[in-house]
RNA sequence: CGGGGAGUAGCGCAGUCUGGUAGCGCGCCUGCUUUGGGAGCAGGAUGUCGCAGGUUCGAAUCCUGUCUCCCCGACCA
């Protein structure tokens, strides 16, 4: 049996980490740009990330939360309101303290001494700040509850090992901030994002999830309670796809967003704030990527369907075109997710089964071939990302007549879409283990000979303090990370791995990025 | 930000130790051949050797500084 020949030179097995790389830059995604952490996002990686604002885009809409725009920059003053955030943030901050560059004499320039700012402006690392501040001037009355905002921005955090779209210093997101009446109010609101995030992973990008809450640790900058939702990684590492906080009242009292109660009292108001970042690009890569490059879930890919007419730059182009147009206006009338079908047909120069290479590297779910000869018989070539090879190690062409699979692209969407999810949720399954009771058991479990171990699901007494401060410790000498306690688990019933104490829930054990 | 490695053509690299003015493979361009599967042959284009100083008659090569990337830590979406 030949071996098959992949799209990439590195395989997922040998170096997990140069291989997203590899498919970074061979699925033309994005490039370095020179500035620290800072990259490129190429056409094809940002109509990914185009898709993936659209949709949830909707979802928050659906919900009732108002798009708005805050500034880039936060005036130094507003941002060191709350302790606890500044704390969290203030190591990982771009300042701006100029206004004018002057030329410093040796050919080029520099910031004027003589135009410095009276106050810093920091460049957001999250709005939590400037947001209350309007907040805190749009809400007078019970009646202005809650105050539901979204924002698409750009944040910088000064980063000091970056990842393309894992971890970047400046990345593009989403931020939720809403403003309730009451701590049962907020608190919903808070678990109603998480669950919009569950349904956006799972639904639209494939990617399973652990939705959970975040222990003390790992809570953000000034949050009372901190959820996520977690996905495994191809490596096994876990990987915070999206986060969903009950700030409390702690940011409104920073800011003062009070409102008047129905007995005319002053109360503060309980506030919240989730996002999704680019990130979830990264996500993606690792969790459907395979050793011939990307593969995009239909619901993300800004084109579902490539067709790649086989051109042979004589007179039998002209047919061979308009027997693909046709293909293309049949495929447009389609819908599949809600949406009309999004299809390119590949007119550039160059073969045909050259050009495929490109597409299957860039992980375009249909790739659809069409020959002088497929066009006698009426059919086309049609090759599905997500399976790629068949038993003799050659692309698995699915020879369909032509009018027949413009009937059933749609269908195939949703199959490719389907197994994209499955494949990564039964991945998932097979590397949770769970009943793990003793630290010995949970240090095999992840020994380091362990390529790729996966989770571990244990039950714990949660310590608080400086009870949970050493049992992170233990964990950080293991490379392991506390993930989230799950919404939908069992309740416990063991004894816990760290205390030896009964364990009061179950938490989810790993390495994370 | 600490430790290690690396920046030479679009990509992957050699050349650096021992200074003499830049090369290989892939890709790209042109032509011919080929045409149901990631083509073959021939010819050709492309570099201020990451950047800035310094040493020298002369620097990819030696020295100093600096920027960026990769790996391991600490930190984090």
């Amino acid at each position: 049996m030949t071996a098959i020949r992949h799209a990439l030179t590195v395989k997922r097995e040998d170096d997990f980490a140069q291989w997203y790389q590899e498919v970074v830059s061979a699925a033309d995604m994005a490039e370095e740009s020179g500035v620290r952490g800072c990259m490129v996002i190429k056409p094809w990686g940002f109509g990914i990330w185009e898709r993936m604002q659209a949709l949830m885009d909707r979802r928050i809409k659906a919900a009732g939360v108002q798009n708005a725009y805050f500034p880039l920059f936060i005036p130094l003053s507003n941002f060191v309101r709350e302790a606890e955030h500044v704390e969290g943030f203030a190591k990982e901050m771009a300042v701006v303290t100029h206004h004018r560059l002057i030329a410093d004499g040796k050919g080029g320039l520099m910031p004027d001494p003589e135009a410095q700012l009276e106050e810093p402006l920091i460049v957001r690392p999250t709005s939590e700040t400037i947001i209350g501040d309007a907040m805190s001037r749009w809400i007078q009355s019970w009646r202005d509850l809650p105050l539901m905002l979204n924002q698409w921005a750009n944040v910088v955090r000064w980063e000091m090992r970056t990842r393309m779209f894992l971890r970047t210093s400046e990345f593009l997101w989403q931020e939720g901030h809403t403003a309730h009446e009451t701590r049962e109010d907020a608190m919903a609101e808070t678990l109603r994002a998480l669950e919009m995030y569950r349904a956006f992973a799972e639904d639209d990008a494939a990617i399973p999830v652990i939705v959970g809450e975040k222990p003390a640790n790992e809570r953000f900058p000034g949050a009372v309670a901190t959820f996520s939702i977690e996905a495994m990684m191809q490596d096994g590492k876990a990987l915070q796809a999206g986060t969903s906080h009950y700030l409390g009242t702690s940011f409104a009292d920073a800011a003062s967003i009070r409102f008047q109660d129905r007995e005319g009292g002053q109360q503060l108001c309980h506030t919240t704030s989730w996002g999704v970042s680019t990130r979830m690009v990264g996500a993606m890569i690792m969790t459907h990527g395979d050793d011939d490059g990307l593969r995009v879930p239909p619901a993300l890919a800004p084109f579902q369907v490539v067709i790649l007419p086989m051109l042979r730059e004589n007179e039998g182009d002209a047919a061979l075109l308009a027997y693909c147009d046709e293909l293309h206006a049949q495929l447009l009338a389609q819908s599949a997710f809600g949406e009309p079908l999004r299809v390119l047909l590949d007119k550039k120069p160059g073969k045909a089964a050259a050009k495929r290479w490109d597409w299957v590297r860039k992980g375009a779910p249909l790739i659809v071939e069409v020959g002088p000869r497929d066009m006698e018989n009426g059919k086309v070539a049609v090759l599905r990302r997500d399976r790629l090879w068949n038993d003799a190690a050659k692309p698995d062409f699915a020879f369909t007549l032509r009018d027949e699979f413009a009937g059933q692209a749609s269908d195939l969407l949703a199959d490719v879409q389907q197994a994209l999810y499955n494949e990564a949720r039964e991945r998932r399954e097979a590397n949770i283990v769970t009943g793990i009771d003793s630290l010995e058991a949970l240090k095999a479990f992840f020994a380091e000979d362990k390529r790729y171990p996966g989770w571990a699901e244990v039950q714990w007494a949660r310590p608080e303090g400086e009870g949970l401060d050493k049992v992170v410790e233990q964990l950080k000498a293991l490379k392991l990370t506390f993930r989230n306690v799950p919404l939908d688990a069992a309740p416990a019933d063991g004894t816990c791995l760290f205390t030896g104490q009964p364990a009061v829930e179950r938490i989810y054990v790993a390495r994370a990025y």
